[in-house]
DNA sequence: ATTATCTATAGATCTATAGATAATGC
DNA sequence: ATTATCTATAGATCTATAGATAATGC
């Protein structure tokens, strides 16, 4: 029984809140918390700032002093997704091992993180309001992973001298990844490892090896995903 | 020069619009295809009545003659767009052909409707919306849809003797033909034919056929497609 | 003084209905 | 008489701001 530090009351800065803080991790991270939750399971229009307030347990006003609208939030929230994968998918680039571990790996790595969290944050990826201009530095991080996996495709094909062209395979296998997101909401449920390590198998069956050489990029590929 | 009959002014009932038909097919179809235009584009909650009744060519009021609201609207969307499909996997279901050959034109029509037309519809599929009760008997559909894959996938695994669940392999064929929505709205043009039958492909791929398999499933599929 | 929150609200937008209007059908 | 459209609008909702309030920091 040393210090409790957990206990401790964190007093801070305004006006106290009159709810307490519903995620624990102050008033910005209720608000992503919940419009996370919201826009993934009704979308971004049929949300409302207000309902959005409510559920991160503040009144409606207060939201805008921590971001300037609606637009704002759900950029966040796609940057603090990608951010991850576009940084283990950089690492991978250079990193040791076959083109085709790699690639297990990071297909592995990516299904994983789509199918972990509370909410299914992946299925901010599909709303089709991302078409507005404010999410373009979203699309950015987007394009850059995709060019990591268009790289690995075409390395893997090299190796392998397949016919087909690389970028219509790396374009599969993206597609194969994301398909996670749509099967997690359809379940409603969050896919084990079991599904998403066979999303990765999947992934280079399509981009050509036989069962030996996926059981062997399976093998290195899963000394690779942290 | 017979009679002209498609120059003819078809004279209907009731008040003559300001304006023309957009479609050329008439009220309730302008308004379904302004739906659909900016539901796949901007999103279900993001898109006004006014706006759709803009799109349509009518006054905003005019749209509740045709349909109950923006539910409505959606819901006849989704079951004309998922009709044919179903109407083309009932008949395979009972079809000639391996196992193989009809998977393989299951996905490449599925593929192909879902790439083809003005507007993206598939990608009505996608909206977070869809969640609400009101668009049950659309998922009624759906599921029905997916078991038609479900027991084609079953079969081709019983015929090869693959040791993998077949639930789980038919989950990533239909995803597999369902990234053809997301790609077409990234690439922001219709997938052709190469892309939709390389899609076929790559299921029968996922499901443990090799190079040699898939191609004749596809010869022997590509003919049960209309 | 600074900060984070609250209450209150203006103004915009959106949905759905009421009632008038202009055509065809009988 | 019936139908499809129009104009007008009530009422709901939604966004964003103004200004008050209650804490800490210096």
């Amino acid at each position: 029984m040393g210090e409790q530090q957990a206990e401790e009351k964190p007093r801070r800065r305004g006006r106290p809140r009159k709810a307490s803080s519903v995620s624990g991790l102050g008033t910005e991270e209720d608000i992503l918390v919940s419009a996370a939750k919201q826009f993934s399971e009704v979308g971004f229009g049929s949300t409302s700032t207000y309902a959005i307030a409510q559920g991160a347990g503040i009144s409606q006003a207060t939201m805008y002093h921590h971001f300037g609208g609606k637009h704002a939030i759900l950029l966040a929230l796609l940057l603090r997704t990608v951010e991850p994968s576009v940084a283990y998918a950089d690492g991978l680039a250079g990193a040791e091992g076959t083109a085709a571990a790699r690639l297990w790996a990071l297909c592995a790595y990516d299904a994983r993180l789509l199918a972990s969290g509370e909410t299914n944050l992946g299925s901010l990826y599909l709303l089709p309001e991302l078409g507005d201009e404010r999410f373009a530095s979203f699309h950015a991080q987007r394009d850059r992973l995709a060019g990591v996996y268009a790289g690995l495709v075409a390395a893997l094909v090299a190796e392998q001298g397949v016919a087909e062209g690389a970028g219509e395979l790396a374009d599969l296998v993206f597609g194969l990844v994301e398909s996670v997101i749509l099967r997690r909401r359809d379940a409603g449920v969050a896919p084990g490892r079991e599904v998403t390590d066979r999303i990765a198998d999947a992934a280079l069956r399509v981009v050509g090896l036989d069962a030996d050489a996926v059981a062997a990029a399976r093998e290195a590929g899963a000394a690779l995903v942290p």
